[in-house]
DNA sequence: CTCGTATGAGACATATGTGTTTCATGACAC
DNA sequence: GTGTCATGAAACACATATGTCTCATACGAG
């Protein structure tokens, strides 16, 4: 009935990922306008704001999660888990960030599936802590945070033109694990 | 002629910061409501919301400006000035953060201070590049962004109660200075 | 007390976003 | 060719945000 043309929704999911990257309260009709559909069709994909945003939302951490997963799977240990995972986050970072502003938590299925995703990493952290990859001292949910933000970093610099995905998530990486401090004195 | 109750003034400002701090595209309702002041008195002291927000970045630059004159008067250190920079900008993160998010970039005299504001930390980046405090190897304005960011991350773990601004400040200098690796390995 | 003035409340017009409906069109299957 | 169906365009109703205006009130200065 209303899902009968996947190109058509996917074109106006990659549309609302672009415009609501850089501006979470675009319109529904600019979010039409750059996918080049009417705004009615909108509507018959998407009965309304929320439902755009929860779809986006899903998308997102499924796509979050297989990259992950992918990435992980190579990794002998969990420096080169992160580490790996850092990267493959890089290019995704556009569409997981609009998930940390968003009131997108409101809806119980897509708060359930951010808080399993955040639970995975706060777990593989806590691992990684017990093996002294991480020091003890710090918080979990600190190591989180830096973790995510500096992400975001690398995906803004990228962005920006200022370095290729692996450069920047080489920059993430380093600053995360060893910060920023000189080496040469 | 509007500006004879600062007082009033100023509630409107607190109000604002607080409310645009969770929802940037809150109603100017909302910020009346929260300063206690009725909607039209909003627009006696700020014509639109264009001229609000002109008001809250001008504060928050200046704000910030003081702060961090004022922390690294008493460094003796670039490393010093860093950290007594961060301790004090935790505090004024939520003030500086809609600066990031929000188009007041549009306003020319708001980009100019801001574009200032950054032009300074980035100098003194250099600065202490040259001195050997960061490595050489990273680009200036990776280590801005960084910075910036961490301190929000702070800020966020101030917010949620999860430690004293001191307490964020420090995970946040430490995360930035040596990174988050274990020292017990 | 009296005047001036900032204020709050409410009415009002306007603009924009939203969601629905209708109708014509074009693509595709048969 | 014929019918089905997704689509685009446009009109529509509705809600909300915005900005202005009017009027009554309360507070402070004189």
């Amino acid at each position: 009935m209303t899902q009968i043309r996947p190109e058509t929704r996917d074109a106006i999911v990659e549309a609302a990922f672009t415009i609501f990257a850089e501006d979470p309260s675009a319109s529904l009709g600019d979010v039409a306008k750059r996918a080049g559909v009417g705004r009615a069709t909108l509507h018959r994909h998407f009965p309304g704001r929320p439902e755009l945003m929860r779809a986006l939302a899903k998308i997102a951490l499924t796509e979050l999660e297989e990259a992950t997963a992918q990435a992980t799977a190579e990794a002998t240990t969990y420096e080169e888990g992160f580490r790996l995972a850092l990267h493959a986050m890089v290019p995704l970072a556009n569409r997981q960030w609009f998930l940390t502003r968003e009131s997108v938590e409101a809806d119980p299925e897509v708060a359930a599936a951010h808080a399993a995703s955040r639970d995975d990493l706060r777990g593989s952290i806590e691992a990684a802590k017990a093996d002294g990859l991480f020091d003890r001292d710090v918080p979990t949910e600190w190591i989180v945070a830096s973790y995510e933000h500096l992400t975001y970093v690398a995906w803004s610099f990228v962005r920006a033109g200022e370095a290729t995905p692996k450069q920047a998530a080489d920059l993430a990486w380093r600053t995360f694990f060893t910060g920023l401090k000189g080496r040469s004195t």
